[in-house]
DNA sequence: GGAAGATAGTTAGCTTAGAACAACTAACGA
DNA sequence: TCGTTAGTTGTTCTAAGCTAACTATCTTCC
């Protein structure tokens, strides 16, 4: 039953809107005690990657390399994440996740899911299985474009 | 074919970094020419409402009123909301949205998905029709557990 | 082999978006 | 009258990003 061949803008502005809206209320949702939005992303991303150079990880996050070094730096700090040195490349450093992080990324992910898990446990049945059949999509969406295409604008 | 009862951890937390990276990459493609999402989710919580007052619109955007104003602020010196004494409360003014206000909101729904739109484009059918089917329950995530219900801990 | 340019990581300083609290005025209401 | 509520301003904070500029290392090319 496959619908319109494309996504009407309507739709999409209704998704835009959704996400920045789940969005903001995650923010408030997560105090400070805890890592942000974007330390959680590339520690997920470092997870999924690692050893990974910090270069790569800047640029899959999609940020400059600085703000990388910014957003990991209290990571290394607190043993979250580890460096060691490319034996290729004396000027890189292979990041990679530690024990502890392993163990604060799943302690988070308890954590930081509550907001949403009460107010899924208020889903259908088929609401629910409707989101799941949709996670993969939105997963594909976040990600970037990889290789090729339009050189981005900004 | 319902699954589980409940949403597990796991896809929570996909579903929380999905919304977040998608967030992210949104709010670097839209530069700061048009409104912010702020504005825009206050705009449509305005043209879904109207006329509403101010607190009121501030307690269902989850802000507190100063942060509503700042958010208006703008949106009113471009007259893109007009605001009419209230008769019954002469405290009160009564928001809505002008003529102008509405054609910016249809501009920037066209203009502004088409990073989304880009990517949705290379969905297969099925997926596109997985995403239209979760945008219900997205909206549904994203909107407050109105009225009753444990008090708001932060 | 060595100079010259490119690349990896880093620091410093700045910007923007979004929100908060405190404190005030004006109006309501009991 | 006196407490409460609506709107507002002043000030501050945090998250997240950026550019410019620097050092150290790698790579290329004459």
């Amino acid at each position: 039953m496959a619908t319109d061949p494309t996504l009407p803008a309507a739709e999409l502005a209704r998704l835009r809107l959704a996400v920045s809206r789940l969005h903001r209320q995650m923010v408030q949702a997560s105090s400070r005690l805890d890592l942000t939005f974007a330390q959680l992303s590339a520690l997920a991303r470092i997870e999924a990657h690692a050893p990974i150079r910090l270069v790569d990880l800047a640029a899959r996050e999609r940020v400059a390399a600085p703000s990388m070094i910014r957003t990991l730096a209290p990571l290394h700090a607190d043993g979250l994440i580890a460096k060691e040195p490319d034996p290729q490349d004396r000027r890189s450093a292979l990041i990679s996740v530690t024990a502890h992080g392993r163990e604060t990324i799943a302690r988070i992910r308890l954590e930081r899911s509550q907001l949403l898990a009460e107010r899924a446990g208020q889903l259908t049945a088929e609401q629910r299985d409707a989101l799941l059949a949709a996670l993969p999509v939105l997963e594909l969406l976040a990600e970037e474009p990889r290789g090729g295409g339009t050189a981005p604008t900004n």
